[in-house]
DNA sequence: GCGTCCAGGTCTACC
DNA sequence: GGTAGACCTGGACGC
């Protein structure tokens, strides 16, 4: 579907913000779409605002300590000033671009593990999902899977029942809606897209969001523990899940980033990572309280250099 | 080639 | 409230 420009305008974060880290992550994960383009200081994405599909267009054109973002909306149809304002609060909510992180770094310049990390990813800010239901179905797919699965899983969710849009000379492939999937019989799901019993899973997460459940923006609004605990009345969410999905992160602990904080934390990888997760996410929080979501995005995000510098392989998990 | 195990969890039935 | 067992699928592994 193509999609024309409707508005422009500028995104001030606070310093330091470095727009590369935050938008396109070492680790690979991606900022709305796993096909959405990056390329020197742009990023080209779409994201769903209530039933509109938004392409954005989204430059740094300042620096990590006067940083700024230049950005382009383009969509099928005209878009209201009223609206115009609350695409922009998206924006900055996606970005976090209002989030002062100079506790997080007085925090790590103290701390072993993250004191060398801290530096080498100045400026990266954790994860804001821009819509709810494409960050459900991405938790639910990563459940008891191999990554190659999961992957498989959501791109065949994208190319069965997703959409996409060209803007900007970019073809970019997006989610489907939840009133798409609450739609679709679960049997489709599971041949199409060969979810398996996580089709049931979404299937009910889509109806739940279609009759009525806060929208990632209002979850923002609510104490993290309340958006938290909204998530886990989602059929198929459960604590992991919601941590992953919730506004700025939680502490997604799972069997694999068990291991890695296993050692980091213990000196050695549990034996039994699922029973040792309430513990080790216990001690996460004693030890980085509100920061335990950065910690976690800062420590998966340089594996490598942090596997040199305690001299342990922690890429092979 | 075949059987078994298990993976970036969650739900349900049962005690 | 606590906890086995079931759940789709497919790659890795042992034989």
């Amino acid at each position: 579907m193509p999609l024309k420009k409707q508005f422009s305008g500028e995104l001030k974060p606070l310093s330091p913000y470095n727009f590369k880290l935050t938008v396109s992550k070492p680790a690979g994960w991606w900022w709305s779409t796993p096909f959405e383009e990056f390329e020197e200081n742009t990023l080209w994405t779409v994201a769903r605002f209530d039933d509109t599909a938004l392409g954005l267009k989204l430059l740094s054109v300042g620096t990590l300590k006067r940083p700024q973002i230049e950005f382009h909306v383009f969509a099928s149809k005209k878009i209201g000033n009223e609206k115009k304002g609350q695409i922009i609060n998206l924006l900055e909510r996606s970005l976090l671009t209002k989030q002062d992180l100079s506790d997080f770094y007085s925090l790590a310049e103290d701390d072993q593990i993250l004191k060398e990390t801290a530096q080498r990813l100045c400026g990266m800010h954790t994860v804001s999902w821009p819509e709810l239901f494409s960050a459900l179905i991405l938790a639910v797919t990563l459940q008891m899977s191999p990554m190659k699965r999961s992957n498989d899983m959501m791109n065949s969710i994208i190319d069965e029942f997703g959409q996409t849009f060209s803007f900007d000379g970019k073809r970019i492939r997006y989610w489907p809606s939840f009133e798409k999937i609450a739609s679709t019989p679960v049997r489709d799901l599971e041949r199409k897209a060969n979810l398996g019993y996580r089709a049931k899973f979404i299937k009910k997460i889509a109806q739940s969001l279609n009759d009525d459940f806060p929208t990632m923006n209002e979850l923002y609004m609510m104490e993290p523990e309340e958006a938290r605990k909204k998530l886990m009345t989602l059929h198929g969410i459960g604590e992991y899940s919601a941590e992953l999905v919730m506004p700025g992160m939680g502490f997604p602990l799972d069997i694999w980033s068990a291991k890695i904080f296993g050692i980091l934390l213990n000196g050695e990888a549990p034996k039994n990572p699922r029973e040792d997760i309430p513990e080790l996410k216990s001690a996460a929080q004693k030890r980085w309280g509100k920061w335990a979501g950065y910690a976690f995005v800062y420590v998966l995000n340089d594996l490598e250099n942090i596997s040199k510098r305690i001299g342990k392989d922690l890429t092979s998990f």
